[in-house]
DNA sequence: GACGGAACGT
DNA sequence: ACGTTCCGTC
């Protein structure tokens, strides 16, 4: 049936707003599972395992006492984490592993593959014990290393650059707090403070392209550099686990205010492609419009393992990378050699399944078509159904329809989504064919898109995209305002909000051509590159939408669809890329560069 | 151990 | 929305 590319779905909104989003600002539960995990500190509670996105919970009373301490909650205890977790299974950000103890898998496609695309996962540095986590979708997906050491390894030095430092010092932000006397428990440091502001060339071209993606900056920090690498991890086995905060107070004194306002906005980011191009925050900010600065050559840089990951995880040609100016590299690009030496985030990640068999992991390709989210169930309607009301059904309806449009930063609101559950029907719907038309369309309609939303594509999704070859041409650079509505239903009401201050306007404004600079509103510094950057924009937001496709495999809740299937994800990656991604990978991993960048990434977050 | 409903809190 | 707390069931 329907081939998980047929419905265009990204990841549901809530994968972007961490806190900075005004609806869940505390730290989430899944973020904080891989805050542990990224820490080698402590494999002994809990270690990424098995498959790509896997884990297994070695001590989960300690896991619960750590979260618990991270929420205040000293009653917490694994069997109310362990609720809270099932409750990820609806979500799609995590699936049990059936058969393992304590052991889950987070589905990464829809999460952050997807969307950070540069950032291994594989904690598989600290842990020796298993297969790193691969990542199906995207690339390498790491999360930074926590510890300078890693950072090391991975780059040579790399260290943060500006321009994220400032995202950092906005993550900073946090909170602290509350319980703080001492339960909180991990705490890694995770200090950014120290960055120094090199910024390498290269690094930078990753980084801005990061950041546009970057969910929430929040997320994943920049790293900074920090002096001592060996100081911090390592020791801290559960016992005691709170020396340190991970989440650094904040030692940032930053501009919280200035940025903060950006936060929000970072939501939008990702979302942001299907449908209207809303200016990404990160361009808009006015830090990083000042840092950003895409080289050609750094493009290219990032194009090429762009595309290497893309192959190597089988992601949709889309996700090349149309640039004009710039050739994307073929995938099997001569690096066989792959950096060994790294086993950071070098881990021999078997490839998701279309040519590998392997698949490991759980295996499951069944595509079933789901819906996002089943609609949220009655609770107490029972009781209450009972004596009469009788008609719930409205309920589910307010899930999608968010505010999130409102985003409109100016004013037109995109609304784009209007009804929540259609995805049904779209489900219907095929997407099979490809059409480049919609490409070219969306040249010219895209870049609108902030303005006006695409409210009526022309109908129908037609994602999958394209022909198949991510090398041919250069497509235009399209970015689908259109993508189907449905498809992300909740992304699209992530449409960002532009920061307050600076860009409004370009929303509107955005049109960006190929070619002319000049035309580019946007921001303060570096104008001349915009072009660039809107390309990158536009790439992305195709890629996501071909992601999204790609991905829809996922499991969705069995509430939803029927129970059958669950799990996911590779099939439906494989699904898609397979249409679209013929050659093999030979190599997976990423370039150097990508490394690096990823290194520079990092969790963070404030507790409680 | 895992699952998921229900009520409740934020 | 995102858990937290309880709890019955498998």
């Amino acid at each position: 049936m329907k081939t998980p590319a047929e419905t265009g779905f990204a990841f549901p909104e809530w994968a972007y707003k961490p806190e900075s989003s005004p609806g869940s600002r505390q730290i989430q539960l899944w973020h904080f599972i891989l805050e542990l995990l990224r820490k080698q500190e402590y494999n002994d509670v809990i270690a990424w395992q098995g498959d790509y996105g896997e884990f297994v919970i070695k001590d989960p009373d300690e896991v619960a006492r750590l979260w618990g301490a991270r929420k205040c909650k000293p009653q917490m205890n694994y069997d109310k984490l362990s609720r809270a977790l099932r409750y990820y299974y609806n979500k799609r950000i995590l699936h049990k592993t059936k058969g393992k103890r304590f052991t889950y898998k987070f589905n990464f496609n829809k999460l952050v593959l997807v969307n950070y695309p540069f950032i291994d996962m594989g904690s598989g540095r600290g842990v020796p014990q298993s297969a790193p986590p691969v990542p199906t979708g995207g690339t390498h997906f790491r999360f930074p290393p926590s510890t300078p050491s890693d950072v090391l390894s991975s780059s040579e030095e790399l260290r943060s650059p500006g321009v994220f430092s400032t995202v950092a010092r906005r993550m900073a932000r946090g909170s602290v707090s509350d319980c703080s006397d001492g339960t909180s428990t991990n705490s890694e440091l995770e200090e950014a403070a120290g960055a120094d502001e090199r910024a390498v060339g290269a690094d930078r071209a990753f980084r801005g392209l990061l950041a546009p993606r970057l969910p929430h900056e929040s997320f994943f920090r920049f790293y900074g550099g920090h002096p001592n690498p060996a100081g911090l991890a390592r020791h801290a086995p559960r016992g005691h686990p709170e020396p340190l905060s991970p989440f650094p107070v904040s030692p940032l004194p930053g501009p919280g205010g200035l940025l903060g306002s950006t936060l929000s906005p970072a939501l939008s980011m990702t979302p942001t492609p299907h449908l209207a191009y809303t200016p990404s925050p990160s361009l808009s900010s006015p830090m990083m419009g000042s840092h950003f600065s895409f080289n050609p050559e750094d493009m290219k840089h990032y194009l090429q393992a762009h595309t290497q990951s893309v192959y190597n995880y089988h992601l949709s040609p889309r996700a090349f990378l149309h640039y004009p100016n710039i050739v994307v590299p073929q995938p099997h690009r001569p690096t066989p050699e792959k950096p060994a030496a790294h086993h950071l985030q070098g881990p021999p990640m078997p490839l998701p399944l279309s040519q590998q068999p392997g698949g490991a992991d759980d295996g499951h390709p069944s595509p079933f078509k789901f819906k996002l989210q089943p609609p949220p169930p009655g609770r107490k309607q029972r009781e209450a159904g009972s004596s009469l009301a009788a008609s719930s059904s409205s309920a589910h309806s307010s899930m999608f329809t968010g505010p999130v449009t409102g985003s409109a930063a100016g004013g037109a609101p995109p609304k784009i989504k209007v009804e929540p559950v259609s995805d049904l029907s779209e489900e219907d719907v095929e997407v099979t064919d490809i059409s480049e038309e919609e490409e070219l369309n969306q040249n010219s309609e895209d870049e609108e898109e902030g303005s006006s939303p695409p409210l009526a594509r022309g109908g129908r999704p037609r994602l999958l995209n394209s022909r198949g070859s991510p090398f041919g041409p250069p497509p235009p650079p399209h970015i689908h305002p259109e993508d189907d509505p449905d498809e992300d239903e909740e992304v699209f009401k992530t449409p960002a909000t532009p920061p307050p201050g600076s860009l409004a306007f370009p929303l509107v404004g955005l049109k960006t051509e190929p070619g002319a600079a000049a035309a580019a509103p946007v921001s303060p510094g570096g104008t001349r590159c915009i072009p660039l950057k809107l390309r990158f924009k536009r790439r992305w937001s195709e890629d996501q939408r071909m992601e999204a496709d790609g991905e829809r495999d996922e499991a969705e809740d069995k509430k939803v669809r029927g129970e059958g299937e669950e799990d996911d994800d590779a099939g439906g990656r494989g699904v898609v890329l397979g249409l679209m991604l013929p050659p093999p990978p030979t190599q997976r991993r990423a370039s150097s560069e990508l490394q690096r960048a990823t290194a520079q990434l990092s969790l963070e977050n404030a507790g409680c």
